[in-house]
Order: C-alpha cells, then sequence, then structure tokens
RNA sequence: GGCGAGAUAGCUCAGUCGGUUAGAGCGCAUGAUUCAUAAUCAUGAGGUCGGCGGUUCAACCCCGCCUCUCGCUACCA
C-alpha cells in the first residue's frame, strides 16, 4: 500500500435546483464524513469539499416557470442545501458553489488550457434555433407532440408522460419553450473531448492497476471502456454557465458536466492559497465520493479532463454507491417520493445522530438499499437506546449512586478485564481497517460492539449485587464501565458527532484523539463526571405512524395526478383529418426483431397490399399470438428503416395508463383496406 | 439484444485463497436478571446459499446454461 501526505476528499456537488433528501446523504456525505472524521483524528492532513453544482439547464427552466432569474433559483436552494449539511454535521472544510467568480475562472482557464494545447475537436452540427430570441434551444427549451405516445408537452430530450428519451427532431411539432415560436434548424460549432484517444491508456490505468475499485464501479468502467468511448461535446449553446474563454463563441457555455468536477478545484483554491499541493502532488491521496449515476464521469471523464491538461493527479479511488430506496420505491424528486433533510430536522429535532446512525447501518454499499420508517424506529429503539444510551446510563448511574459521581480508584485486574483490553484493541484495527477500506456499515458495527460488550460487562458482574459482598471489586468494575464510555466519546466522533460531544460533556472529559482508544485511564480516579442524561430517546410508533402517512398522503397525490388524462389537443378541420390514410389490416406474420427488446417484425395485408411494418410492441404481444389479428394502419406514412428493415407504416395503438399498448380493432371482422374515417 | 451489479435465515445484510458444523444484527421462543428508557444477559429454533448441469478428493465460492431484480446501452413512427 501506498503511503501519503495528505488526501483530498471530494463529495458530489448536489444540484441546486431542488433540496437534498436521504439518498444523497446515506450514499455520499455521511460515508464521506465518516471517512473525514476518522482521518482528522488520525492528524492526517485533509481537505474535505462539497458545494453546489449550480449550472445546467434544467435550472434555467426552473428559473422560467417561476419568472425569475437563475441566481435566485439556485441562491435559494444553494441556502437549503448548506444549511442542511450544516446542521447534519457533514463537516466540510469548505462548501462552495460554482456560480462564484473563483470557479468561472477556474474552469475557463481549465478549458484555455486544454484548448491551447489542441485536445479538443472542434465540430459544427445543426441544432434548433429560436430566430425571435436570437438563441439556440437545448433539447429541454423544446416541446412538441411526442412521436411514441402522441402526449403533448413532451420534452426535447423526454416525454414525461410514456417516459421514453427522445432527441429534439424526433418531435412532432416542435415549438420553443421560451417565444412559443416554431424553431428552425442552424449550425452551430462545439469543442468535443476526444475520449476515444484516451482509451488506451484509461484501460492501462483503471483496468490494470485499480483491480482494488468496488466491483460495481470497475464493472461499470469496464463495460464503458469496452464498448468504447466517443468525443463528448463539452460546450453549449447557453447563456447560464462558465462563458469561453475564446473568441468568437458568444452565447455559449462549458457544458455543465465539465464545469462541475472543476468545480472541487475551485473550492479548495478557494479554502487555502496552497491548493495546488492537494490537487498536484503525487504524494495526496484524492478520493471522490459520488452515487453511482456518477461513475462514468468521476471515473473516466474528469480523470480524462485531469490527465489531458497535464499538471494534476487522478483520483486513488472512486467509492461510489448505489441507491436507497424509501418504503420499496425509488427515490424521486418530481414525484415527492423523498424524506427531505429540512423536514426531518423539523419533525425530529435534535436527531441527527439517528439518521446518520440508520443510514450508515443500511447504506447502499454494495447493491440498492431500503430505507424503512419501521426500521428506522428499530434502529433507534434497539440499538442507539437499547444498547448504547443504555450502557451509557447504566454506568453513569450506578457511578453516581455508589461514589457520588467521582471515579473510583480501581483494584485488582482480573481476566474479565484483560479479555476487555484486548477486545477493544481488535475492535479498534478492525474499524481502521473496514473505514479505510470504505466499509462503514462494518466499521459502525463494530463500534456498537464496545457497548454491548459493556452491557455483558454489567451483567456478568453484577455490580449491583457485589456492593453489599465485595466493594473493592465494584470499584474496578465501575472504572473500567467509564472506561468504555470514554472510549465510545473517541469513536462515536467519528459516526455521531452530536452524541459524542454530549457523551463528552457528560464525562467531563477533555481533548482526545484517535490512538486514545486503547489508553484505559482516560478518565482518573477521583475524576467528576456530571448527572446522567440520556443519550437518545425512544420514537413511539405515533411518530412513525405520522411519517408513514405523510408518505401515503403523497401516493394518493401521485395516483391522482397520473390519472389525469391528458388534454385535448387543438382544433383541426376535416381536411387536416383526412390526410391520413388509416386502413383495417390484418397480420399474416410476425417475428421478434433480432437484438432488439422492443420490436416486432410485421407482414400485414392492408387490402392495398401486403408490407412490412416494424412496430414498437414487443413487451406487450408475443409474435405468436397476433397472427390473423385484425388492427388499424397508418399506411401513408413515409416508410423509414428500423433497425435496417424497411418499416412502411403505423399500427395504431392505445396507449394506456401504465403506458402498455393495446391494438384498436374492429369490432366484427371487415374486410381488409376498409377505410377508416 | 449487448454490458455491468445483485439473488445467502422471517427482515436487513457479511462470507477472505475452493477446505471441518455457512455467520452477524434485528425479529421470534425459552430462561436469567432488576443498576438501566419494558432496557440488559444467556440459550435455542430457523438455510436445498435463485434453478439446472459441469470441473474437483472437496463448490455459497470456479465454469456453462437458465430465471428474477436494479442500472447503463441499443431499439421505439
Amino acid at each position: 500500500m501506498k503511503e501519503f501526505k495528505r488526501y483530498t476528499v471530494t463529495t458530489a456537488l448536489p444540484y441546486a435546483n431542488g433540496p437534498i433528501h436521504i439518498g444523497h446523504l446515506a450514499g455520499v456525505y455521511v460515508p464521506a464524513d465518516i471517512y473525514v472524521r476518522y482521518l482528522r483524528l488520525k492528524h492526517q492532513d485533509v481537505v474535505f469539499i462539497g458545494g453546489s453544482d449550480e449550472h445546467g439547464v434544467p435550472i434555467t427552466l426552473t428559473a422560467r416557470k417561476e419568472g425569475v432569474s437563475p441566481q435566485k433559483i439556485v441562491d435559494r436552494y444553494h441556502n437549503i442545501i448548506k444549511d442542511s449539511f450544516e446542521k447534519f454535521g457533514i463537516s466540510f472544510d469548505i462548501y462552495s458553489r460554482t456560480s462564484n467568480k473563483i470557479h468561472h475562472e477556474t474552469a475557463a482557464s481549465f478549458f484555455k488550457s486544454l484548448y491551447d494545447k489542441g485536445e479538443f475537436i472542434e465540430k459544427t452540427s445543426k441544432q434548433f434555433f429560436d430566430d425571435a430570441e436570437n438563441q439556440f434551444l437545448a433539447d429541454r427549451y423544446i416541446i412538441g407532440t411526442c412521436p411514441k405516445c402522441g402526449a403533448e408537452n413532451a420534452y426535447g430530450d423526454q416525454c414525461e408522460s410514456c417516459g421514453s428519451s427522445l432527441s429534439s427532431d424526433e418531435l412532432i411539432n416542435p415549438v420553443s419553450v421560451i417565444s412559443g415560436n416554431k424553431p428552425v434548424l442552424k449550425e452551430t460549432k462545439h469543442w468535443y473531448l476526444p475520449l476515444d484517444k484516451y482509451e488506451n491508456w484509461l484501460k492501462q490505468w483503471i483496468l490494470e492497476e485499480h483491480k482494488e475499485w468496488k466491483t460495481n464501479v470497475y464493472g461499470q468502467c469496464k463495460s464503458w471502456l469496452d464498448a468504447g468511448l466517443f468525443p463528448r461535446a463539452v460546450t453549449r449553446d447557453l447563456n447560464w454557465g462558465v462563458k469561453l474563454p475564446i473568441p468568437q463563441a458568444e452565447n455559449k457555455v462549458l457544458y455543465v458536466w465539465f464545469d462541475a468536477p472543476i468545480g472541487y478545484i475551485s473550492a479548495t483554491k478557494e479554502l487555502r492559497q496552497d491548493w495546488e499541493k492537494y490537487w498536484k502532488d503525487s504524494e495526496t491521496k484524492l478520493v471522490h465520493f459520488i452515487g453511482k449515476d456518477n461513475i462514468v464521469f468521476h471515473c473516466i471523464i474528469f480523470p480524462a479532463m485531469l490527465k489531458q491538461e497535464g499538471s494534476y493527479i487522478l483520483p486513488e479511488n472512486v467509492p461510489a454507491n448505489e441507491f436507497l430506496n424509501l418504503e420499496g420505491d425509488k427515490i424521486s424528486t418530481s414525484r415527492n417520493w423523498a424524506v427531505w433533510l429540512h423536514e426531518y430536522l423539523e419533525e425530529f429535532p435534535n436527531k441527527q445522530d439517528v439518521l446518520r446512525y440508520v443510514l450508515c447501518a443500511n447504506a447502499p454499499e454494495t447493491k440498492d438499499s431500503d430505507f424503512t420508517w419501521k426500521d428506522f424506529q428499530a434502529r433507534n429503539n434497539n440499538e442507539l437506546v437499547a444498547i448504547f444510551g443504555n450502557f451509557v446510563n447504566r454506568a453513569l448511574v450506578l457511578t453516581h449512586k455508589y461514589y457520588d459521581g467521582k471515579l473510583p480508584q480501581p483494584s485488582e485486574i482480573t481476566q474479565v478485564e484483560q479479555e476487555i483490553r484486548e477486545e477493544v484493541f481488535r475492535i479498534k484495527s478492525s474499524i481502521e481497517k473496514n473505514i479505510e477500506n470504505y466499509k462503514f456499515r462494518e466499521a459502525l458495527k463494530d463500534f456498537m460492539q464496545i457497548s454491548r460488550i459493556g452491557n455483558k460487562y454489567l451483567a456478568d458482574t453484577e455490580p449491583w449485587k457485589l456492593i453489599k459482598t465485595n466493594p473493592e471489586r465494584v470499584k474496578t468494575i465501575m472504572y473500567y464501565s467509564l472506561q468504555l464510555c470514554a472510549i465510545n466519546v473517541i469513536l462515536s466522533e467519528v459516526f455521531l458527532p452530536f452524541t459524542s460531544l454530549k457523551l463528552r460533556n457528560l464525562l467531563n472529559m477533555g481533548k482526545t484523539d484517535w490512538e486514545d482508544v486503547l489508553k484505559f485511564d482516560l478518565l482518573k480516579p477521583e475524576h467528576k463526571i456530571n448527572n446522567a442524561e440520556l443519550l437518545f430517546e425512544i420514537i413511539d410508533d405515533e411518530k412513525i405512524e405520522k411519517q408513514l402517512n405523510k408518505l401515503e398522503k403523497t401516493k394518493k397525490m401521485n395516483e391522482l395526478s397520473e390519472k389525469t388524462i391528458d388534454p385535448q389537443k387543438e382544433e383541426i378541420t376535416y381536411d387536416d383529418f383526412v390526410k391520413q390514410d388509416i386502413r383495417i389490416a390484418t397480420i399474416l406474420e410476425a417475428e421478434k426483431v433480432e437484438k432488439a427488446d422492443k420490436l416486432l417484425k410485421l407482414l400485414v395485408d392492408t387490402g392495398v397490399d401486403k408490407r412490412t411494418i416494424v412496430s414498437g410492441i414487443a413487451e406487450y404481444y408475443k409474435p405468436e399470438e397476433i397472427i390473423g389479428k385484425q388492427v388499424c394502419v397508418l399506411i401513408n406514412l413515409a416508410p423509414r428503416k428500423l433497425r435496417g428493415i424497411e418499416s412502411a407504416g403505423m399500427i395504431l395503438m392505445a396507449t394506456d395508463q401504465d403506458g402498455s399498448l393495446k391494438f384498436i380493432s374492429p369490432e366484427k371482422i371487415t374486410q381488409n383496406g376498409s377505410v377508416i374515417s
């Protein structure tokens, strides 16, 4: 293992288009915070970097919707997010933002240095342009009729009605969101990062030199690298973002994925004059904490940028987590299926550590995991209250009862105490090993083991009985119990910072560092401790019910909104309608199209002729069960090649509420070629 | 269709290099206990390690095929 002099730890920049929820915390910020708190306790030189990602199209859309400037939007969410992190004790050295001047300068000069080296490819392509507003339109700025489900108001990149991903040139009747005008195609120039050129060294660096990365991360990278990389545009036509520092690039900004990771560097710059040693010295260990959606950016694209720039180090590890579900369903911002941090803070005041504990204990380290309120309650009541809180309380209460709150002078040590010392030694090194290998769930279990040992110690030795027969022995027992509490102060500083502080105050304990864990004299005889106070309180069913009801309500709201029927489209004339030549036809043959999940190749008798039509219905109909079926076919639609097969027409389908497709068939057998009007 | 990750106790998850009887926490059952927030401690029940085949003296682990879940990707007129 290579030894490092210092650490640069970054966390994915949350997108400032909404508040943050437990998924963010569990996947990225809690693990990163544990890692960093641990390093600090070991007196390592570390910078812990976070910040808001404030550019990109969705923010401009929110701004437009609300009729305010994008800066207004990001100011709002940046503050909410920053506040949530602070209140949860995520101990960033700096929480910055990409709308800062220093970031704009850093990102622009990063681009410039790659540009000057000739790293980019320039390409001209045609994109939609709004004449009235005199600007190019991102996919998200174009709406139109979805070519798949016919819903209006589909975005240029995705139809929210049927969920299919689109590209803006597919939309029927595209309209500019900004002016309402029909956009025109116009040439525009962009700069591309030729990732394909870096394939060789990326393969060597990841696949050969970083086999120790988590399997999910390594596998995902291998998948991308094996598939082959392609040049990727680093610029966009937009006026919200980092302006290009080159001439003839009016109204062009850096693509948000290019500027966001540079935000880590800008924030470090903002934090420290000597920032360069955290980014350019090979004795620095760079670690990116992210969610699995970000793997390709942090393992392939950002490293490519850093390496080609020339002066930067590459990440040593990218411990990406999977996703956290909520009560069995995917967390979704747009469907409001989430536990928002700012709401939790209000509804569970002073219980930050409970959530930190639950999210760490059940973190999606190796696969998606599920947050349930029942589990939250159980872990609080059965683990934090019953094991940790209870042990500390027992030790404190007994000390007050027998010794008026002063540590007794221990007498002889027995085999039991010797074994406890050995266990603590073992636990400490296990926590170290687990944290250093990003196994925070295991490390947290190790930590709880201290209190389990304590509870067993008390149950086995029964000081409340011995006090009558062997008071000298009790002194040793209580002394050792309190030392275990003191050890908990140090260990919990990593996982449960608020509780750690509270316990430290209860014990009247001074400064400590990580290695003190092995000392069994952190508290000296005669040392006075404060009155016992509970570290955690039981969470009753009522509180949990309340949360479940809240989610139930959200579910009902969503169902209601999903049941809304698309509004009627704009009026057309009879002439418009009769342009479509729709006929009754019979399916003669049907087979699956190879290497396509959704496609069936059909031979239909339209009455006019027999023709081949490729249709995206394979998920809903098996080829053998539809032969002989009569359907409606739009026969004068311009033919188009699909997967290499010429498709002449379109089978009309009804899209049901769940997105499934159903044939429109005549009620009785009807002559093929019959006109539908 | 291609690729990646996963499937182990009722629940949530560990399982190193192939090696004796597959582990933990929670939950459950029984007992002990009363210092402690009905908390604690001990003991126990509970497993075809997703399915089928193969390699091997020996497979949760390696290989092949299949099923299901999640993700990336192609495809959608």
